[in-house]
DNA sequence: TATCATTTTGAGACAGCTTATCAATTTCAA
DNA sequence: TTGAAATTGATAAGCTGTCTCAAAATGATA
């Protein structure tokens, strides 16, 4: 099962390396759940898991989410009040069209509007570090 | 004092008439106070007021500032672990440019882009109710 | 492989923000 | 003025996420 995800176990691992950080059985477990799936809650990840491993502590995977955050594997999106983890390491940076029916979330990416935002920040004075745009409509489906 | 803000009074009324809701003094209050600031906290907003006015209780700042989202007049937005109540009332949609330093907002718009985010929305089979986009990074004085 | 300093875990306490509860008060239509 | 309905204030409760700390696991070293 963890065999499909070499590549981002390696990333992990390097990370894990460089700031004497430890490779637990945890860790594992909670990287091929993250990686199976789009946009997890923690919560929602704490139920799934619950199943194969009922003392895996909530706690350790908020802990072990903002860990794949620092190792550049994940990234923390807030939608309401919700913090959605999105798989970041297969992908570059990318944005959200999230349906207010069915909450659908389907991402896209634009260079051209990428490209305008720098143009925006730099009339500004500002210097980007990272954005977040996400657009939220009714999908085709849920238009009736 | 609120008869600079005739305008939004009005809508203010124009809401609570058509939906069976009162005017009350907190009312009043909280919607001057809302009208001379953006991108305010209800915390914040609660210690303002306190000054005038001891007694009005949080829950009823909170309470009135999600009316006011209600009537169209504020829209509440997410910034981190904090809520910000901007007022929308005396201008368009607008998008923000946030100093990660000096936590500095800066509203801009442009149509450039609005206009590529429903060229992806309907790209996808969208259609955009809201959006909100949102760049992060160091404004000119926190670059040093 | 055994040792052991260091890191990690699990469980629950705790913290910050927001909403729910409910008796008392206020509003406003009649 | 009256009274049904809405609102308020105070605080309890809810939710999400982090902190605490003793016990367990890891992994570098011998």
């Amino acid at each position: 099962m963890a065999v499909k995800y070499v590549k981002e176990m390696e990333a992990l691992k390097e990370h894990l390396g460089k700031h004497q950080l430890k490779l637990t059985r945890q860790r594992e477990l909670i990287l091929s759940a993250f990686l199976r799936q789009e946009h997890i809650t923690a919560e929602a990840m704490y139920h799934q898991l619950a199943k194969s491993d009922p003392h895996l502590g909530l706690a350790t995977i908020y802990r072990t989410l903002n860990l794949f955050c620092d190792a550049g594997l994940a990234q923390a999106r807030h939608f309401g009040s919700q913090t959605k983890y999105d798989n970041i390491s297969h992908k570059g940076h990318h944005d959200h069209l999230i349906c207010t029916g069915c909450e659908k979330i389907v991402e896209f990416e634009n260079e051209e509007i990428e490209r305008l935002q720098e143009e925006v920040a730099t009339k500004n004075g500002f210097i980007i570090k990272t954005h977040r745009l996400e657009l939220y409509g009714l999908c085709s489906r849920c238009r009736h």
